[in-house]
DNA sequence: CGCCGTTTTGCAAGTGATTCGCAGAACAAG
DNA sequence: CTTGTTCTGCGAATCACTTGCAAAACGGCG
């Protein structure tokens, strides 16, 4: 593991949030190229140590965004008002994925879902 | 509605699956400019006659894909081989989007779903 | 119909996120 | 060290999408 790509991954664990890239140069600061930060993205998702959606919102337009790989895979809110992603923890569509697979014949190697709306503090 | 709007229009509703702006364009062909289509789709999703969600893939890329909007909104399932869309059906996170409103104290509004993997013609 | 304010469109240039080419730097053996 | 492989910085390029602007189409209404 590269100074490059330890720092990133180091950025996404202490992340509480999925990052975008953007975000990960903003908290890594001049350790490397940006360059560099797309492919230590690419290869820590290449090699299951995080793992990227895409996520359009109205104020950053669409980003992909990481998360470093933990023991299960979790699913994310994103609050359209103060765009804070709330942990939804662990996925819970393991039923629904095995029950499409039957009913579609099809191989579910993988998801994306995430939610978005007003987080309880932005309703107030 | 416009010519170009009923186009666009016309080319998600007889379309089986989602498309991408190039997949409306290739269908209409010269009706009109591209940047009339994106238009076009940006009206249609505001005015609730399409949906749209942002798939990455492999082969295409990172592209937002349109459907036009029926009674409820459906998922689907994307096939990395062959790149055809399957429609699971309508959504079935009803329940879920509840609960989790519920346990997080969240409004949710809505949600970004789907499945990737390989396709039963694929598989074999 | 003819006039005028509002929308929509085409065209071309601009954005913003992400990727690539390439040459030099860092590594890993031998 | 020597040499083959991987990684990085830098700058340019791509790609999907958006925008500015002037012309075209539309929608009353007198
Ligand atoms: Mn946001
Ligand atoms: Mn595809
Ligand atoms: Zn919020
Ligand atoms: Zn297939």
């Amino acid at each position: 593991m590269t100074r490059a790509r330890k720092a990133v991954l180091d950025a996404l664990r202490s992340a509480e949030e999925p990052l975008s890239a953007a975000g990960v140069i903003a908290r890594i600061g001049d350790i490397c190229d940006q360059a560099t930060v797309y492919r230590a993205l690419s290869y820590l998702e290449e090699t299951g140590s995080a793992e990227s959606f895409v996520l359009h919102c109205a104020r950053d337009g669409t980003e992909r965004y990481y998360i470093a790989a933990g023991e299960r895979h979790h699913h994310w809110f994103h609050c359209e008002s103060c765009h804070r992603f709330i942990d939804l923890g662990v996925c819970r569509l393991g039923r629904l994925c095995d029950q499409l697979e039957r009913e579609f014949d099809v191989r579910v190697t993988e998801h994306t879902l995430y939610f978005s709306g007003l987080c309880g503090d932005c309703r107030k």
